[in-house]
DNA sequence: TTCTATAATTGAACACTGTTCAATATCAAA
DNA sequence: TTTGATATTGAACAGTGTTCAATTATAGAA
């Protein structure tokens, strides 16, 4: 019996060595370079063994993304408590979710891209009614919900908002892993015109203008 | 002398019918699932003559994506002249821009996350001072110097909010393509609230707000 | 028309890829 | 020590992009 307990460690250590292994390929030299040879190589054993832990390829990729992306949904979260109005939270939730993303840019982009299930469990979607199970996006839609509690704004349209904050947010942050090549200055200026700006434009919308007055 | 024509045109038609069994693949089965041999079969000719006209895969991707982006770009700068005002302008030439780019949803893609050099020349851009030179760009900028002539908005500014939109408006189009399976109900009612009110919260967003009554 | 130089086209090969599967090695339990 | 299960391997299959020497076709000169 304790035979069994030490083999399923054994296992998950191998799976976490596999894991990790495509990992460190995927940041080094990129998605498009990981191979399951390469991966086998690595940690010195023949690449069938890989098969014996892993389905195909792509449930590796998925393991790896999904590991990359808790990473991001935890820095998004974590700006939940620290600010104190809604506005700031996500001023500050969108800027978390920008730089964990830039931080890891091929798993950002894979996630996002992958539409397999493994993905789908994690990224924002637009289905309606998609703001009470995507934790992305939940947050985001009580921040809203907060700015505009005891105003008369359709839970519609508050969903749909939210929505386009993800959107555009992926938007920003897809063009700025593709043009790696733009320069820090640049970058920074967008990324703060983007969080202090625009990010605002796009949530005060929701409601009459004299409340817009009232939140500036 | 004449035969050289002929065989400049040759050579031209031979490109094209690379190009276009390229593009039918990519259409019926997806970018992934192109390869030169596949081409090679439905033209009836061996792989290797494809390198006699094209460089490598890549090349041939390019150039399909190229002409795939081009009717995008005139899809969206026909609507330059059709609408009255610059607010009017910029809502029809985004509602044309998505239109477009979700019917061609592959070239789409690999244009924009090609960041190959024939990719990067049509492609919207980040850099400073991209406005002037950028076709997807330049008509936008210049319906929002319409909207705010006279008024006191910094260059810089101008070209920031052009640029995000630009980028809000990747991020919706990426997310309606990845979720493939949405509704045609909730499709039509995001592109809506977009093009008719995401859009004008982030353009109306770059002037003090007693101009933004006098716009709405 | 025949010969020659040039360009078009091919087939075979190389070095990869993901994946499968029968054969082998390892090891715990009987 | 033998048995049974499971971990591991090597070889193979079918596919990929790409190169290159050999072949074929063709246009212009003799």
């Amino acid at each position: 019996m304790a035979v069994e307990k030490r083999r399923e460690r054994e296992i998950e250590e191998m799976k976490e060595l596999i894991l990790t292994t495509a990992s460190e390929i995927i940041a080094t030299e990129g998605l498009d370079k990981l191979s399951i040879r390469k991966i086998a190589n690595k940690i010195e054993y023949s690449p069938s063994i890989i098969y014996h832990y892993f389905k195909d390829k792509d449930e590796i990729i998925g393991n790896v993304m999904q590991r990359g992306y808790k990473k991001i949904l935890s820095a998004v979260s974590s700006a939940k408590m620290e600010q104190e109005t809604p506005i700031d939270r996500v001023k500050q939730m969108t800027k978390n979710y920008i730089r964990a993303a830039l931080h890891m840019p091929e798993e950002f982009m894979a996630v996002q891209l992958n539409q397999s299930e493994i993905a789908l469990k994690h990224t924002a979607s637009l289905f309606k009614g998609a703001s009470k199970e995507k934790p992305a996006l939940t947050a985001l839609y009580q921040c809203l919900q907060e700015m505009y509690a005891g105003h008369d704004v359709s839970e519609d349209k508050l969903e749909m908002t939210g929505q386009m904050i993800v959107v555009a947010t992926l938007g920003l942050i897809f063009k700025l892993i593709i043009e790696k090549d733009i320069d820090e200055e640049q970058r920074e200026r967008l990324i703060d015109f983007y969080t202090e700006d625009i990010v605002l434009r796009i949530a005060k919308g929701t409601h009459n203008d004299n409340y817009i007055e009232s939140l500036s």
